[in-house]
DNA sequence: TATTGTTATACTCTATAACTATA
DNA sequence: TATAGTTATAGAGTATAACAATA
């Protein structure tokens, strides 16, 4: 029975506490917060058959139409051998056109199509209930305060050196 | 040649405007912040060859002597199968020791060898100093209020129904 | 019955390299 | 030469399910 140091003197049973050099870690609370919100995420738009991804594409076609392929792995900063598969899976499902340009005959138009649109619409409104439900712990102030901190290191490339 | 919106008017050339809805959704700057310090934290620890979960488990056996690997596993979120692997790289490179334990014969006591002491010692200021770089653009106190609003985000578990 | 450590397995995410057709 | 799209491939990271030994 006793498992040695399974729960805190105060009783409480969830994560047992964590060892101070982790824990003062912004990278690994980082880790952890994400993993959080993520899960939370998922849940959300698995009703819609939405992964991260296929939403983040999904997102960036439907308010930029006629953006390329090439151009959503740069804004998503994924490869563009990745944005295959996820133009594939959203095009299969009608929700997205590949678009041939005639000034330019590599690349391919992404249009999306009404469908697409409408289930874009309902999934932003979920994830923003969704980022409302999960950050709840948090006041206004804060979440935009956060927001901004978390554009500042993510724009914060390698000129540190 | 104009390949559209490749730099916005500005000139930037680095990461191209996000979308709207993208770039207000914490969830997704908690990513991509995420994914920015990750990359440097690995830099920061190929040298060591650690990866981020053997620098963790390292840390969390020199810092709680003695912890089963089931602990560890609760301490770090992840599962237990998965602990296996990381005990066997650290104790096959000499720097954690699985003790055989009397009082409770399924469970190993994880030990830190005296290499494993040094190592993790390193290994955490090397981190320390990887945070005050990628974390330059945050003040003391924002990165103080960073910390604390990361942890409220992880610590509200299912809660909010 | 429940838990520890373990193995086998598979799935997701993502990057790399190479190819083709265009430019 | 450089870029767009594509394919094949491989490597992390991680979860699930089952099992034996022990409690």
């Amino acid at each position: 029975m006793p498992t040695a140091a399974r729960k805190d003197a105060t009783g409480t049973a969830t994560t047992a506490a964590l060892p101070s050099s982790l824990d003062g870690l912004v990278g690994y609370r980082l880790k952890r917060a994400y993993l959080r919100v993520l899960a939370d995420f998922r849940d959300t738009l698995a009703g819609d058959a939405l992964s991260p991804r296929t939403f983040s594409v999904l997102v960036l076609v439907s308010e930029q139409p006629g953006i390329s392929q090439s151009d959503v792995a740069r804004a998503l900063g994924i490869e563009r051998s990745g944005v295959v598969a996820l133009v594939d899976e959203l095009a299969g499902r009608g929700l997205v056109r590949r678009v041939p340009r005639p000034d330019d005959r590599r690349t391919h138009a992404l249009q999306p199509t009404p469908a697409g649109r409408r289930l874009c619409t309902r999934a932003v409104d979920a994830v923003q209930a969704h980022e409302t439900r999960v950050l709840a712990v948090l006041s206004g102030e804060e979440r935009a305060a956060l927001l901004g901190m978390l554009r500042r290191i993510q724009d914060s490339d390698g000129n540190e050196a």
